[in-house]
DNA sequence: AATAGTCCGATTGTCCGATAATAGCACTAT
DNA sequence: ATAGTGCTATTATCGGACAATCGGACTATT
């Protein structure tokens, strides 16, 4: 007697049109640099009113597959960029409650491997910019130092030429930066260590010194961990942005 | 005598109104479960017509921050899911071309640590999750199969309690999934060999055995490149979804 | 010939006003 | 108490409007 009904599922219809619009993009149909119809033509094509293109617009283009050039009037569609993805994923683990430490521990499982791997792959430019990363280090600002201790991971990771390795570290730097400005205001010598941490990894990857450059990130990730406590940062204290 | 000047910066209203609001989230001001005003009310917060707000609402409700419930009218605020950051960068990973290698690569570093991190962390009810996961291998289709072999790494990496090495691998696990089931459709002994790999894994993680785990998943990923060679899959191939 | 000025159509950003559908809630009748 | 009823607030969607401006075409100036 107890028939069971599903909930009918409504979709509103700038979803629909989102989704459409989506679809065509993954399935390549549109690609990026593909220039979009005029947003009256979708209306037309979809059925729907302009504004409710519009809304579906917004949709794709903050996701970051829509994009229009400076002052350029159609949108264009567009590989999301590893930032916008990245500071997405920064927002959500922040809004998560996430921890300096579980942020950390990222770090420690992440950064050994890329730098192995950036050792493996690397070719003559990515030397080129980690160098002039390095030669970067013990900077003046402290918000500056620690945007150039993010940037030297950054660049390693560029170095594996794996996209998926450099979209993946690329939160955790983000929620790092913040304690990592701390550290650096808080601890005397920790320009001088990331310094020479920096400049031991890099020899290691320029030399394709698989080993050493995992393992001397292993222990520049370390350092971090002693600059935590130095600082008196708790671990357990949640990132923020 | 050459000045240079900067672009002058034009942002639209649409866009102005959804960083107010995201700033008011990321702020915590307005947090989680807090209900946003009506949108002829933003509307005249803000200044703009109702559509402008709309169009703000469209772009934070993408991203995850704000949702409604089945059926319910207001928005309300809330934290990005999981799920849908994830699918995120699954798309821009796809979009961007990533390779086979490039994911399995991604899947060789984290996985391992995913695993001893569980072995530490582990708790009664993670476990119970896992065995019942584990209980479900071996199952009919390929396509279960598949999604089966992706939810033990899930489950595995919930048990860690870190959100950040959840939400790292998550997208690999999707992207990882259609190669996956090629392979148990191609390849005989496939099922047999992850499903005994995973009652190492549980083990090992039940155990507290830290090295065992990493091991243990070490040669788990390292099979699926035997089943990549074996099923006739290129790694050199983009991902799909 | 190259550059600057002018004009025009197409397109976007934004606004206004309107309508249908419905979620939430108070109210009523049983 | 429960079921039904009706009202109000709110959203989804529409149609139309207007100013700003981008891309070109076309013209005038040097």
């Amino acid at each position: 007697m107890s028939v069971e009904f599903a909930p009918v599922e409504f979709e509103p219809a700038y979803r629909k049109v989102a989704a459409a619009l989506l679809g065509r993009i993954t399935d390549r149909t549109l690609s990026a640099g593909d220039r979009l119809p005029p947003e009256l033509e979708l209306a037309r094509q979809f059925g729907v009113n302009r504004s409710t293109v519009r809304e579906a617009l917004r949709e794709l283009e903050s996701a970051g597959m829509l994009r229009r050039h400076r002052g350029s009037k159609l949108m264009m569609v567009s590989r999301p960029e590893r930032g916008i993805v990245a500071d997405g994923v920064s927002r959500a683990l922040a809004l998560h409650d996430v921890s300096i430490r579980d942020v950390w521990e990222g770090l420690t499982i992440l950064e050994p491997p890329i730098a192995e791997a950036a050792a493996r792959h690397r070719r003559a430019p990515d030397l080129a910019v980690i160098e002039a990363t390095v030669a970067r280090a013990m900077q003046r600002g402290a918000d500056a130092a620690a945007r150039q201790a993010a940037d030297f991971f950054h660049h390693v990771g560029e170095a594996t030429h794996n996209r998926v390795l450099m979209l993946a570290h690329e939160p955790l730097l983000q929620l790092l930066a913040p304690s990592l400005r701390t550290i650096i205001d808080e601890v005397a010598p920790a320009r001088a260590r990331i310094a020479s941490a920096q400049r031991r990894i890099l020899d290691a990857i320029r030399d394709g010194d698989v080993a050493g450059a995992r393992s001397w990130t292993e222990k520049h990730i370390r350092d971090f961990r002693r600059g935590f406590d130095l600082a008196g940062i708790d671990l357990g204290h949640r990132v923020g942005l």
